[in-house]
RNA sequence: CGGGGUGUAGCGUAGCCCGGUUAUCGCGCCUGCUUUGGGAGCAGGAGGUCGCAGGUUCGAAUCCUGCCACCCCGACCA
């Protein structure tokens, strides 16, 4: 039977869309923009959460946690946030319902009106800095490191599941220094720490650079990404660290005392990945059968399905199995025994292709005659039989290379769909008929790239850290440019 | 908020234009038997406020009005 998968050449998005919901991920809420995360899709953000939060304590940052709800005037003291997040708030404005005496129902309590409306976070900048002045009187108190794994929502006039819901989750991370220099490495830490994070762990491969003026976050001075390639050709931005000047601590008075004794105000950064990063990992690995998770990531790593008759078999194969199943964990991988008796085995290998597990091993009552295990790896669809006694060191060795495949093989297309161009005309050729990024001068004016957002809908996904150096002229107004930068058709 | 589309069982749908027995079919679900190395077969069975509210009519899934939700395309965006 066909797995009512949409073909990702007919309908990107309806692919998409479909991949998520069959490999059991998420799905629409019926709350506007809301999605609901299932048990399968959060283990792996569960993953995802596990390994960033090592990384985030392995650079000496701690976890807190901070309301959901901001006073409105806390919005207002930075004037560039304000412009930035106003448009998509949600407010809450009462704090109790009644019946309605009109009839049935329940109706806000018009006398329950709060004083000051209170913000949904849409990011806690505001927040954590006002909390931030009560905690910051000296040096001694710097730097101060903290993350935050919260929801935050954002009133997005159209949404997407994993891509832009209305409400997601994510990780914040704010942090405090005494030295503007100290802040921007810390901007420029994380900014690694997400790269390495993607790459070696996601198996997507990122570009690191800074936004224009006019990407920029609402209130940085500064605001590093790494920005991904998706499987159609579109760009996303995957996560970001803002170096954010002395902004914040300006406007919610953050002042600290020097070692000479001067009083100053503190340099911030503040940086975030969402579970936008899963819908990332959906669209850079997944095939037509389905989810295809970095072993690094995967909830389980290594699945055994049985293969059995009757009881007798089912005795002999699950013996085998949890013994096989034992010696793997004790390895530290995380295997599932699927021993249920309600599906038969080709519903669970087509279910397991779908969720994406890395390495699917079935054990029958040919095995037990020839002692060996059908192992079958996820990536490249390959089967072989393999002896017993060598399947553990063969598993260990294919999580090593189906990690390194995934990565390989989304680097090699973002490099076939990486393209350099010189003219405007070659741009839009290149924007229409293959997608990716496209590199190329620009003569650093918001006003060159307003138009060309307008004329092609690319936007510049970044300035490349790494991009070397090269005289040019802007593709469209022809004024020098001294380095090419990314541009893309975004997410 | 503009343009387009769709709402019928858990999911996907037919029927609607042209109103008329008990609302169609597939998947899934339940029971039984046979099956089990790539989403099993046969037989039987359960499951419905036809998105919501009005209206027209002897009679509305079908026609009219209003509303709501969701999807796609814009504007906006992690």
């Amino acid at each position: 039977m066909a797995k009512n998968l949409t073909k990702r050449s007919e309908d990107y998005s309806k692919w998409y869309n479909e991949l998520v919901i069959q490999a059991d991920l998420a799905e629409n809420s019926g709350v506007r923009g809301c999605m609901v995360i299932k048990p399968y899709g959060y283990a792996i953000w569960e993953r995802m959460q596990a390994e960033l939060d090592r990384m985030f304590k392995e650079t000496g940052h701690v976890n807190a946690y901070f309301p959901v709800f901001i006073p409105k005037s806390y919005f207002s003291k930075e004037a560039s946030h304000v412009d930035g997040f106003a448009k998509e708030c949600a407010v809450v404005t009462h704090y109790r319902l009644k019946n309605d005496p009109n009839g049935k129902g329940v109706i806000v309590d018009p006398d329950a009106k709060l004083e000051e409306e209170l913000i949904v976070r849409p990011t806690s900048e505001t927040i954590i800095w006002d909390t931030y002045r009560k905690w910051i009187q000296s040096y001694r108190d710097l730097p101060l490191l903290i993350n935050q794994w919260a929801n935050v929502v954002r009133w997005e006039m159209r949404t997407r599941l994993f891509l832009r819901t209305a409400e997601f989750l994510w990780q914040e991370g704010h942090t405090a220094h005494a030295t503007r220099q100290e802040a921007v490495e810390e901007a420029e830490k994380m900014l690694e720490v997400y790269a390495h994070f993607a790459e070696n762990y996601m198996a997507i491969p990122v570009i690191k650079g800074v936004k224009t003026e006019s990407e920029r976050f609402a209130g940085a001075l500064e605001t590093y990404c790494i920005e991904a390639l998706m499987q159609d050709g579109k760009a996303l931005q995957a996560g970001t660290s803002h170096f954010l000047g002395q902004n914040f601590a300006k406007a919610f008075d953050v002042k600290f005392a020097a070692k000479d004794g001067k009083l100053d105000y503190v340099w911030a950064t503040s940086w975030g990945v969402s579970t936008r990063l899963m819908g990332a990992l959906i669209m850079t690995h997944s095939d037509d059968n389905g989810l295809v998770l970095p072993p690094n990531l995967a909830p389980y790593q290594v699945v055994i399905v049985p293969i059995y008759r009757n009881q007798e078999q089912f005795d002999a194969v699950s013996k085998v199995a949890e013994k096989l199943q034992k010696e793997l964990r004790e390895k530290g991988l995380r295997v599932k025994f699927d021993n249920r008796d309600t599906h038969k085995p080709g519903w669970k290998f087509n279910e397991y292709e779908l969720k994406g597990v890395p390495v699917r091993i079935a054990i029958g009552p040919k095995d037990i005659e020839k002692n060996t295990a059908e192992l079958a790896r996820r990536d490249t669809l390959e089967k072989e039989f393999v002896p017993m006694d060598a399947v553990v060191g063969k598993v260990e060795k294919l999580m090593q290379e189906i990690q390194t495949n995934l990565l390989k093989k989304a680097l090699n297309y973002r490099k076939e769909h990486t393209t350099k161009v010189d003219t405007y005309d070659d741009f839009k050729d290149v924007l229409i008929h293959k997608g990716g990024f496209v590199l190329a001068h620009w003569d650093g004016t918001p006003e060159t790239e307003e138009r060309i957002k307008n004329e092609t809908k690319a936007t510049i996904r970044c300035i490349p850290l790494a991009g070397e150096k090269e005289a040019g002229t802007c593709i469209v107004t022809g004024k020098p440019s001294n380095q090419r930068v990314i541009f893309a058709k975004a997410y």
